[in-house]
DNA sequence: ATATTTGTTAACCATATGGTTAAACTTGTT
DNA sequence: AACAAGTTTAACCATATGGTTAACAAATAT
């Protein structure tokens, strides 16, 4: 048997799917059992309860992106590389986890505390480097003035947004699934054409 | 007694304050009546039912976007003042409900097919004029070229984000309630700017 | 082999939840 | 005043839900 078929990870799997597409109001513990093929009581012999197995699942979600912000905050190369770099490797990331980002926005967004629970973590991405390196290509003449958190936050917004807001702009853009893919897919080049055009000098 | 002390008019404030909050799944029928303060079979008796009271909330803070949407999308200015003119009414317009936005989100990637009713009701957004103007700008060597819809989401994303995202972003900036207070405002110029700059020949 | 710990199941429980009902109250009409 | 229509309430209902229990099975240690 693989380590993955184990009921502790059939179950955390499980409540994966169902957690990251209905959300913690919206998912059942019995539904995560059936998809686990697996006795209800199991789950919380292995999870205690609902918002434990929850807890879990979001960790490990949150685990899951903090490397990707890190990408762009903590290597060596110059911001245009990032950019380009971080543009490209989060759009296909996301592609793989569509679920994601709505997953861990709303839930940020249900319980505001959370956040502190993950901030106390190794790993936490930490925007220093960035800022100090964005002020410095500024002062090198590199980057027209901008400043750092606006800069960050528009990258992130720019990334993320086509995936939180799918069906909004799908529906406004009249566009269908596989359209809204092929989409996405030019915006790994376009957006990280954007955020250059608008700070490169 | 005033229309908005009706029975009918009080439920639906206090729907729209709980689901906004807390989401379909997360609202409870009691926990509306109690807000109401009234009777919880009256929701019954004017709604019929959680989904439908759910829907009357819905279309109702859904209309209060889309004006904001054709502001952009339908009037005669240049694409630079609209995006101006834009920025700073949208951000204006979510700091006065600030739970607009993820409710929105949130619900519609939780029902993709509820897209499909609004698209029915008159007044939803249609990106046609600004498409046919960004290009004409294009051509007339006003912008540099950029797909129309790209830009769309562009100018949405950069908008919308720091409300969908604010306990993420607030975090990873490491800002409190007045800083992200501030930072917010101060972008209703820095986002404008932003556009500009990558847009404008 | 036997005892002990760990894993698994079906049945069960208390409570929460959306929804209904029938009676009472209010308002307007004749 | 009497009647009808609309409005409001408390009590009720069926079901769903997170969680528990006690018995049973499998693996592990003695």
């Amino acid at each position: 048997m693989k380590k993955e078929e184990t009921a502790e990870h059939l179950i955390l799997d499980a409540a994966k799917d169902i957690f990251q597409s209905k959300g913690m109001d919206g998912a059942r513990m019995q539904e995560i059992a059936d998809k686990a093929g697996i006795n209800k009581a199991m789950l919380h012999y292995y999870y205690r309860s609902k918002q434990l197995l929850f807890e879990a699942v979001f960790k490990n979600a949150f685990s899951l992106l903090a490397p990707q912000l890190n990408t762009i905050l903590n290597d060596d190369s110059s911001i245009e590389d990032k950019v380009r770099k971080f543009t490209t490797d989060y759009t296909a990331f996301m592609m793989k986890h569509p679920y994601l980002p709505n997953f861990i926005i709303n839930e940020l967004n249900r319980n505001e505390d959370f956040i502190l629970k993950l901030k106390e973590n190794t790993g936490f991405p930490n925007l220093e480097k960035f800022k100090a390196q964005v002020n410095t290509e500024i002062k090198a003449g590199v980057l027209k003035p901008i400043d750092a958190d606006q800069l960050f936050v528009n990258i992130l917004a720019l990334n993320i947004f086509p995936f939180l807001g799918k069906p909004l702009v799908k529906a406004l853009t009249k566009k269908d699934e596989l359209s809204y893919a092929a989409f996405v897919e030019s915006r790994k080049t376009e957006v990280a054409n954007f955020i250059i055009h608008s700070i490169k000098k």
